[in-house]
DNA sequence: AATAGATGTTAATCTAGATTAATACCATTT
DNA sequence: AAATGGTATTAATCTAGATTAACATCTATT
C-alpha cells in the first residue's frame, strides 16, 4: 500500500517521528472506490475523514427542489468528508461522490480521536488544516458576491486548473453556481473575445 | 478586567487547570475600541485573533468597484479576526469594524504561538473552533446557491436573531448579498403575508 | 426649530442569468 | 451501422434582483 503521498503531505506541517509514524500507519484504512460510488451519503453519519491518493470526488448537496449543489470538487493530495456531520457523528447535509477510481486513506472517527490521544502533535496538523479550509471558504464566499458568473469562471479556471479537464461541464457549472447553458454561453463569449 | 466570559467558553471544549489559566490570561491583551474604530484593516497584516467580550462587529471586503461585502458579524461570545491574514501573516483581505463599543481579548500571532508550545491542549480548542467555523462557512455556501433572497433572509432572522436589531438593514442587506432596496421590498411582502 | 447626515421606502426601468426546448455530438453497446 | 445515454451548444423568452432616483424618517447638532 502506498502511504508516501500522504506522510509527504503530513511532514510539510508538523515532524513525526518513526515511531509515531508506524502508530498513525496503523490506524488508517486503505480502500479504493469506483467512479460514481459514493464514499459519504446526504442522511448517514460521515464516518471517516479521507485523504485522496489518486481520483477526484465531488461533494454536493441536493435542495428541496431535488438542483444538485456542488461544493467542492477533491482531489490527489487533499481531503474529501462531510465535515459537519464527522465532528458532530450527526447526519450529513452532503453526498461526496468519486468521479473517477478513486484511491484514498481512511481515517475513522474513533481512530482520530485515538490518534490525537497518542500523538498530541496530530492535533496542530488538523488544526493548520481546517484553518486553511476556511479562508479558502470565506474567500469564495465573497467571490460569489463580488465576482460575475464569468469572472467566476475565469477565477475558477486559474485557480484549479487541472480540474476542469477532468469534469464535464454540467458540474463545473454547477459549482460556480450557474446553469450549464450559462455557462456555454460564458465560454463562447471569451472565444470571441480572442 | 473580566476574563470570565472567555474562559467559560474554552471550558465548553477543554479543561485548563489553575496553572494553565494563569499562563493564558498572562499571555492575553484586553482591550476596549470605541464604535466605528478598526480592529483589521484590508492591506495591514492582522496581528490577532480576537475574543468578543461585549459589542458587535462587521468583517467585510470592499472590492474593485468600491463595493463594500460583509462577511460575518460577530458578538459577545465569538471570535473575530481576518483569519488567513493571521495564520499566514500576510496582508489582510478583509476589514473588521466595530458597529458599537467593543470590549475584547486579544490574543497575538506571537503570544498565541507560545501558548500552543506551553499548553498543548490549546491546539485542540482551536482545531474545534475552526472546524465549527469551517463547518458554518461551507453552509453558507450552499445556502447561498440553494435559497432565493427571501429565503435567506429568513434563515437569517431565525440563525442570528440577536443580531438584526443591532445593525442597519443595508449591512443586513450587504451579508445577504442583495441591495438594500431589494431587501425593503422583502420586508414589505412579508408584511403582507402576515 | 432648522439644518445636515445617515438610514429606510417606493416605484419605474433594466439586466444577468434562468428556463425551456430544439439540435448536435460524442461514446458505448447491440 | 444504428440505437441508446450522457454531454454540450444555441436561441427565444422569462424573472429575480439591480439600478436609479425621488421622497420619507430619524436622529444629532448648531
Amino acid at each position: 500500500m502506498n502511504h508516501k503521498p500522504l506522510l509527504d503531505y503530513i511532514h510539510k506541517y508538523i515532524n513525526l517521528t518513526l515511531e509515531e509514524q508506524t502508530i498513525l500507519l496503523s490506524k488508517i484504512i486503505h480502500r479504493k472506490y469506483l467512479k460514481d460510488q459514493y464514499i459519504v451519503q446526504q442522511g448517514d453519519i460521515c464516518k471517516s475523514a479521507n485523504f485522496i491518493i489518486s481520483g477526484c470526488t465531488k461533494t454536493f448537496y441536493i435542495d428541496k427542489e431535488a438542483q444538485e449543489h456542488i461544493v467542492t470538487f477533491s482531489i490527489e493530495d487533499w481531503w474529501t468528508s462531510d465535515l459537519g456531520s464527522f465532528i458532530t457523528q450527526t447526519p450529513a447535509d452532503f453526498n461526496v461522490q468519486c468521479l473517477e477510481n478513486t484511491e484514498l486513506i481512511q481515517f475513522t472517527f474513533d481512530n482520530l480521536e485515538e490518534l490525537y490521544a497518542e500523538i498530541p502533535k496530530l492535533e496542530r496538523l488538523f488544526r493548520k488544516i481546517v484553518e486553511r479550509a476556511f479562508v479558502a471558504s470565506q474567500k469564495r464566499i465573497i467571490k460569489n458576491f463580488s465576482l460575475t458568473a464569468k469572472e467566476r469562471y475565469l477565477v475558477f479556471k486559474q485557480t484549479y486548473p487541472k480540474i476542469e479537464q477532468r469534469v464535464p461541464q454540467y458540474m463545473i457549472a454547477s459549482y460556480l453556481g450557474i446553469t450549464k447553458e450559462f455557462l456555454s454561453k460564458i465560454k463562447s463569449q471569451l472565444s470571441y473575445d480572442k
